[in-house]
DNA sequence: GAGATCGGCAT
DNA sequence: ATGCCGATCTC
């Protein structure tokens, strides 16, 4: 496609439009008679007039991406030689260090499906996967929700966890089809503060001044459409009004904290949470932090706050910068809110003992991947042909196709379990049973450590009792195949978390926060829709 | 005015 | 091909 000259452009040249495959127009200016192309007009103009060729921008345009591919860091999905052949490729090979029981400090391996978050244990746990997914592969979810062609009016967002960032950053590239063709534009989400930023670049400099962008905004809506985001997340205040005024003031500089600052009002925030989430779903293109129905004590957001100081201060050792934003923080929103974070991290939890994850195990692979980080080693290996786009070992990528006008569609529903979940649901009743109280039995921890909700209606919840017997729990994983039988280390390992964690979780049984409206669950419900499966244990050895 | 989107430019 | 970010549009 060749469009008009323009008048500065020299005799020979003219200008071309490629469109190129992310749907934009891309302009060059060609000269037919050496071949030359050049992206910017002052380029050719810095040409013309000094005969010379600026860097790159003389050579064909194929030429440059070759040599840019070249230099591009090796992708994350590479075989390496530890990678084992009979795993499928996009399989991911973490392999994870115990963290409790008497094998402490043991390696042993985990096979993580990215396309469905199913994490196994063992090879013959793998290819019973396999085998499963054979059979329904009409239906997979990779299918379901892999990246396709957003047709006009749709708006396809995709997610992965931020490659480079610290854990719990979330990468949205938002790709929507227009007259023009595809555009793809990235987002990075802090779960912390749920700032948005723009650029990569943007994000960095935040992480280690605290600066924000002018360009970084921060969701106006109140849905949650980040699974990685736990329960206890921060709250935006129920007001945006409110929030924004605090946001102006506090935006050129502020170390994640921001949402956190209530300024008082959780209760109200908690009232008036259902109608916000119920009202403008539709347009939800981006993740919100999740209200916060009870002040987190010792919380992922502190986990992940923590983590994004670490990963700030690891990036620029140097900056002492978030001592004093943190004096800063503290002293304005300590004495307001429980929310905030500061007193929390004095925490035993925070002092070096396990991240006691339990509670948020259905909710977040972020977490867990904090909790990796924080407390274990895990190495990941994806498999060839899949970018993970991570460092972290969350193995989180989804893909959401939002419809302009689709009523009560939450994004975040198109994640769904394979449609294999549905069959091996009859034969596993009582093992999803057991997923879904774990997951409410790690609601109810969360719950339970604010102690804000007492006149919330406490849940009849009978069995819990026997759901959180490690004994119980690990003859229906052995029975299912979830633990494999063969590996002794895991049992053991298990059955030592379990205890460990049995402790952690009795103490904090008591006060069940079951007031949640259902809506609230949604995100975090569909974020975990492999609790629900059957034969997947990523609970096991990791979390507890 | 903030957030969303477009599109130019640089790499 | 992709990232960044200024400009512009929309609500």
């Amino acid at each position: 496609m060749v469009e008009n000259s323009p008048d500065w452009i020299p005799e020979g040249w003219t200008v071309q439009v490629k469109l190129a495959k992310n749907g934009r127009n891309v302009k060059y200016y060609f000269n037919s008679k050496t071949g030359q192309k050049f992206f910017s007009k002052n380029d050719i103009i810095r040409y013309v007039k000094r005969g010379s060729i600026h860097c790159d921008t003389s050579q064909p345009i194929n030429m440059l991406n070759k040599r840019r591919s070249q230099n591009k860091i090796m992708p994350l999905g590479i075989k390496t030689k530890k990678f084992p052949d009979w795993l499928p490729n996009g399989w991911i090979l973490e392999l994870k260090t115990q963290r409790s029981g008497s094998c402490v400090g043991k390696q042993y391996k985990c096979y993580l499906d990215p396309s469905t978050g199913y994490r196994f244990y063992s090879k013959p746990d793998v290819f019973r996967y396999l085998k499963t997914i054979k059979h329904n592969s009409c239906t997979s979810r990779q299918k379901k929700v892999g990246p396709g062609m957003p047709s006009l009016g749709k708006v396809v967002i995709e997610r992965s966890t931020a490659d480079g960032l610290p854990a719990g950053w979330i990468k949205e590239i938002k790709i929507r089809m227009n007259e023009n063709g595809i555009r793809r534009d990235p987002y990075y989400t802090d779960p912390v503060s749920g700032y948005v930023f723009r650029s990569r670049k943007d994000v960095f400099r935040y992480l280690k001044t605290g600066e924000i962008s002018r360009h970084a905004f921060k969701p106006k809506n109140k849905c949650i459409n980040v699974p990685e985001l736990p329960n206890d997340e921060i709250s935006p205040p129920p007001g945006a009004k409110r929030q924004k005024l605090m946001h102006q003031k506090t935006r050129r500089r502020l170390f994640s904290a921001t949402a956190s600052a209530d300024t008082g009002s959780s209760e109200m925030s908690n009232l008036s949470l259902p109608e916000n989430q119920g009202s403008r779903q539709t347009k939800q293109l981006f993740s919100k932090p999740k209200f916060a129905l009870e002040p987190p004590t010792e919380t992922l957001q502190e986990k992940l706050l923590v983590e994004n100081e670490k990963y700030a201060e690891s990036k620029k050792s140097s900056g002492r910068r978030n001592s004093d934003l943190q004096k800063d923080k503290g002293s304005k929103r300590k004495s307001k809110n429980k929310d905030c974070n500061l007193p929390c991290r004095s925490s035993k939890r925070l002092a070096g003992l396990k991240p006691d994850l339990v509670g948020n195990s259905g909710s977040s692979e972020q977490a867990l991947a904090v909790a990796d980080k924080i407390s274990g080693k895990s190495e990941v290996i994806p498999a060839l042909g899949v970018v993970m786009g991570s460092l972290d070992n969350t193995a989180c990528c989804q893909l959401e196709v939002v419809l302009e006008a689709e009523p009560g569609h939450h994004a975040s529903r198109a994640i769904e379990a394979p449609s294999d979940v549905e069959q091996s649901k009859k034969d596993n009743r009582h093992l999803e049973d057991e997923a879904v109280q774990e997951e409410e039995a790690g609601k109810l921890e969360t719950g339970k450590k604010t102690g804000d909700e007492p006149e919330l209606p406490p849940m009849d919840f009978p069995f819990m009792d026997v759901w959180s017997d490690p004994c119980l729990e690990f003859a229906f994983k052995t029975l299912t195949g979830a633990i494999p039988i063969e590996d002794n280390l895991e049992i053991e390992g298990y059955f030592q978390q379990q205890i460990d964690s049995s402790h952690t979780q009795n103490s904090s049984l008591t006060l069940p926060d079951f007031g949640l409206p259902s809506s609230q669950f949604d995100a975090q419900e569909k974020s975990v829709p492999r609790q629900h499966f059957a034969s997947k244990p990523s609970v096991l050895p990791k979390e507890m």
